[in-house]
DNA sequence: ATCGATAGTCTCTAGACAGCATGTC
DNA sequence: CTAGAGACTATCGAT
C-alpha cells in the first residue's frame, strides 16, 4: 500500500532495480510513514541486520539524485563497497552515473577512510554532496575506526552543513544522545524477517562436561531436519579443531547421497592451489579434509578463494557447519537456521575479557534463513547451570553497552585529527583546535555527561596541549607568527592514512641509520600497526624465523607475530611462494600478499619520509624495494615486472630461467614456449624488450 | 621394547581501512 | 590483575 504512494519516477526506479520487492516490510513502513522521504532532517534509522536497511538508503538516495543532487553510500568494508556497487550500478540505467568517489559519480560508494579524507582534502567534492548515508553507522564506537568515523562527520558538517545525513545501524541503547549529536530523528524498529529464539544450553543437560560435544548434538539434530550451523569461537585455531573433530564425530550419520556434495566442496578446496600452479598448504588439506564431511573452518588467516568457496557452498546447502571466528560477524551475508555460540571471551590487549552484547547479538543475529526458515536458534553454550544462569542474565536478558567516543582514549586518533585539522587550515591554534573537538561525538557526550561536564573543556585542553607538544616535539608541527602549521613531514602524514605512531618509528629509523639496510627496515616496519601481521599457526617450532632473521643480521629476544612476518615478508621478495612460506616458518602464509602489498605502500611512505627529512641516498632502493614487494620478486626481475603489465612474478621468473637478461634476440615464437605466455603476452614481451 | 590411555603442564589468543591533488585571510 | 581450549609431555600399566 506505501509502494503506491511513491512518487512516479522513484516507484518505477524502484521496481526495475529491485523486482522482487512488492512491498515494505513493517520495519521500512514505519521509517516511511515518518515522513523520511519528504523530510530534509537528518535521521537514524536503527533495525537488524538483514531487514531491508539498503533499500531504505537508497530510496532516499534515488529521491536526492532525481532533484539533481549528488549521494554518498559510506561503507565500512571493501566487500560490502563491491557489493553495494555492483547493487547500485542497476540505476545507471536512470542515468546517474554509479562509482567510488564523487567526483565522477552521482552516486559514489565509500569505504569510511576514503570519506574521511575528502573531509579533508577535497572540498569542493564535498560540498556538491546532498545526502550522505552512512551504513553500520554503530561502529561510531570502535576503538580504531570510530574516531574517523565521528571526525569525518563533524569536518563535513562544517564545510557543508545543509548536507543531510542518514545513518544506517543497528540498534544502541543510547540512540537519543547520538541522535541529540548528528542532530537527527531517530526511527527504531525490531522488526526480523524471522523470528529468533535465543537460548544458553549447558554442558550438564547433555550429560557431558565438553561443550564440542553438545555442538555435536546440534549438528545431529540439524542433519535431521535439513538444515545447517554456524560455530562461533574465539581463535583461529579453535575454529580448526572443532571442525576436525565434529567432523570425525559426525561422519558416520552423514548419508551417502549427502556425502557426494561434501566431497565436491572438498575437491574444489584443493583445487584453488591447483589451479595457481603451486601445493595445498596445510590449512588447505585440513580444510578439505573437514569438507569431507560437511564441516568448514573460516577465519581470516583463509585465502579469500577458500573463503568464497565456503560462503557459496554453504549458502547452497553443500556444508552442514561452518565454525568460524567473528570473521562472519559483519558484511559477509551468510545466514543459517542455527548459530551456536561456544566462546564468549576474546583476548584483547588488557587480556582476556566477555564480548560485547552487542557482538553477541550480531553473532545470533545470524540466525534464521529468510525464505526457508520460520525460525532462527541462537544457542549460547555454558558449562555448567550456574553459569548458564549468568550468561542468561548477561547476554539474552542483559542490555547492549551504551556507545561512547573513543576519541579520547585513542591517542593516535588525537594526534590525526589534530594535523588534519591544521593542515587543511580549518585550525591554527588551541582555541580552534577545542572549538574542532567540541563539536565531535566525543565533545557532545563530556558536555552532556552530569560528571564530565564541569571538567569537558579543562580535560579537552590538557589533551590538546599534550598532543601538540608530542607533535612539535617529533617535528610533525610547527609554530609560526600566523599560528600553527604542518611541518613537510605533517603534510605527508596528513595526507597519507597512516598512525602517528608508523610516522614516527619510521621516521627516527631513517634519521639513525648510516646507510639502508634493507632487513632492518622490513623488521622495524613490522614493528608499526600499520602493517597487518602474518601469524604463527599453533605451537610449532619458531627457530627457522629466528634463522632466518640471524642470517639477516637481526636478533630478536621474542619470535613473535611481528619475527615472523618479518620472516616471510623477506623470502616473499626472494619469490618465495606462499606454500613455501607456510611450511618453512609455520604461519598463515594466505595473508603474505595483503601484507606485501601493504609493505610495498609502507615503504613508499618511507621513501617519502627520507625524501622529506632531505635523506636522498637511499631513494632509489627504496623504490626497488616498493615494487619488490609490490610484485614479489628478486630484483633482477623488476624491469621485466614493471615494464610488461599483468606479466607477474611467476612468468617473468619463467622467462629469466629460459632465456637470461637479455630478452631482445628472441621472437614472439620463442617466446611463447614458456608456460604461460600466450600470443598477447608474448608480443607485450617482445615490444618491452626491444624498446 | 612398544603402544596407548590418562593426568598434568604449557602455550597462545579476532578483524582489516586508508587516491581523486584544498581555501583564504 | 582477569580465561580456557587444546597441544604437548610425562607417567604408568598392559601387552
Amino acid at each position: 500500500m506505501i509502494m503506491e504512494t511513491l512518487d512516479y519516477n522513484l516507484k518505477d526506479i524502484i521496481k526495475g532495480c529491485y523486482p522482487h520487492i512488492e512491498n515494505f516490510n513493517p520495519a521500512q513502513k514505519a521509517v516511511i510513514e515518518s515522513g523520511y522521504l519528504d523530510a530534509k532532517d537528518n535521521y537514524i534509522i536503527a533495525i537488524p541486520t538483514a531487514s531491508g536497511k539498503t533499500l531504505l538508503g537508497i530510496l532516499a538516495a534515488i529521491k536526492a539524485l532525481l532533484n539533481g543532487g549528488k549521494v554518498i553510500y559510506a561503507v565500512p568494508l571493501l566487500s560490502i563497497q563491491n557489493e553495494k556497487l555492483k547493487e547500485f550500478k542497476l540505476l545507471e540505467e536512470y542515468g546517474f552515473t554509479v562509482g567510488r568517489h564523487p567526483q565522477s559519480s552521482d552516486l559514489s560508494v565509500m569505504v569510511f577512510e576514503s570519506f574521511d579524507s575528502i573531509t579533508r582534502f577535497s572540498w569542493n567534492h564535498l560540498r556538491e554532496v546532498d545526502l550522505l548515508i552512512v551504513d553500520e553507522f554503530h561502529m561510531i564506537g570502535e576503538y580504531s575506526r570510530g574516531p574517523t568515523i565521528e571526525c569525518a562527520l563533524t569536518r563535513s558538517h562544517m564545510v557543508n552543513p545543509g548536507m543531510r545525513i542518514v545513518a544506517l545501524s543497528a540498534t544502541l541503547q543510547n540512540m537519543e544522545e547520538i541522535a541529540g549529536w548528528l542532530n537527527a530523528r531517530v526511527v527504531e524498529h525490531d522488526f526480523r524477517p524471522v523470528p529468533l529464539h535465543k537460548e544458553v544450553l549447558n554442558t550438564e543437560m547433555f550429560s557431558t562436561r565438553n561443550k564440542n560435544d553438545v555442538i555435536v548434538k546440534i549438528l545431529e539434530k540439524a542433519l535431521e531436519e535439513n538444515s545447517q550451523a554456524l560455530a562461533f569461537v574465539s581463535t583461529r585455531r579453535f575454529t580448526e579443531s572443532l571442525a576436525s573433530f565434529v567432523a570425525d564425530k559426525i561422519k558416520n550419520k552423514v548419508p551417502p547421497s549427502r556425502k557426494k556434495a561434501f566431497r565436491e566442496v572438498s575437491e574444489k578446496i584443493l583445487q584453488v592451489p591447483e589451479k595457481k600452479g603451486s601445493r595445498p598448504t596445510s590449512i588447505c588439506l585440513k580444510l578439505a579434509d573437514s569438507a569431507k564431511n560437511g564441516v568448514a573452518f573460516h577465519h581470516a588467516g583463509l585465502f579469500s578463494e577458500q573463503k568464497e568457496i565456503i560462503e557459496d557452498e554453504f549458502r547452497s546447502g553443500n556444508l552442514l557447519m561452518i565454525t568460524a571466528t567473528p570473521s562472519l560477524m559483519y558484511g559477509v551475508n551468510l545466514p543459517s537456521r542455527s548459530v551456536v555460540i561456544r566462546d564468549y571471551t576474546r583476548w584483547t590487549s588488557q587480556g582476556p575479557q566477555k564480548i560485547p552484547v552487542f557482538d553477541y547479538e550480531q553473532m545470533s543475529g545470524r540466525a534464521g534463513r529468510p525464505q526457508y526458515d520460520d525460525v532462527g536458534y541462537s544457542y549460547l553454550i555454558a558449562k555448567t547451570l550456574d553459569e548458564a544462569y549468568d550468561l542468561q542474565e548477561y547476554y539474552v536478558q542483559g542490555e547492549i553497552e551504551p556507545t561512547h567516543s573513543k576519541l579520547i582514549e585513542n591517542k593516535d586518533a588525537i594526534y590525526r585529527q589534530i594535523i588534519a585539522q591544521i593542515a587543511s587550515s580549518m585550525a591554527k591554534n588551541p582555541v580552534e583546535l577545542q572549538e574542532f573537538f567540541s563539536k565531535t561525538f566525543y565533545g557532545y557526550q563530556m558536555e552532556n555527561s552530569p560528571y564530565m561536564s564541569t571538567f569537558a573543556a579543562e580535560s579537552m585542553e590538557y589533551e590538546i596541549n599534550n598532543a601538540l607538544e608530542f607533535l612539535m616535539h617529533n617535528g610533525i608541527l610547527q609554530a609560526t607568527p600566523e599560528g600553527l602549521k604542518t611541518t613537510s613531514l605533517g603534510l605527508l602524514i596528513a595526507k597519507s592514512n597512516y598512525s602517528v605512531e608508523t610516522a614516527v618509528k619510521l621516521k627516527e629509523f631513517a634519521s639513525n641509520m648510516d646507510e639502508l639496510d634493507i632487513y632492518k627496515l622490513i623488521y622495524q616496519m613490522c614493528h608499526t600497526p600499520d602493517l597487518p601481521l602474518i601469524s604463527f599457526k599453533g605451537r610449532k617450532s619458531k627457530d627457522p624465523v629466528r634463522e632466518k632473521l640471524s642470517s639477516a643480521g637481526i636478533f630478536a629476544v621474542d619470535m613473535q607475530n611481528a619475527e615472523a612476518t618479518a620472516a616471510s615478508l623477506m623470502e616473499w621478495i626472494d619469490e618465495r611462494n606462499e606454500y613455501e612460506i607456510e611450511n618453512a616458518f609455520h604461519v598463515y602464509a594466505a595473508t603474505t600478499r595483503r601484507a606485501a602489498y601493504e609493505a610495498s605502500l609502507l615503504i613508499k611512505f618511507f621513501r617519502d619520509i627520507c625524501q622529506v627529512l632531505g635523506i636522498y641516498q637511499p631513494l632509489r632502493d627504496l623504490d626497488i624495494l616498493s615494487a619488490r614487494f609490490y610484485y614479489g620478486v628478486k630484483e633482477e626481475l623488476i624491469p621485466l615486472v614493471l615494464g610488461v603489465k599483468r606479466l607477474g612474478r611467476k612468468r617473468a621468473r619463467a622467462l629469466f630461467k629460459a632465456f637470461g637478461e637479455d630478452l631482445r634476440p628472441f621472437t614472439e615464437k620463442e617466446l611463447q614456449k614458456v608456460e604461460g605466455i600466450g600470443p598477447k603476452l608474448a608480443a607485450a614481451v617482445h615490444r618491452y624488450a626491444q624498446s
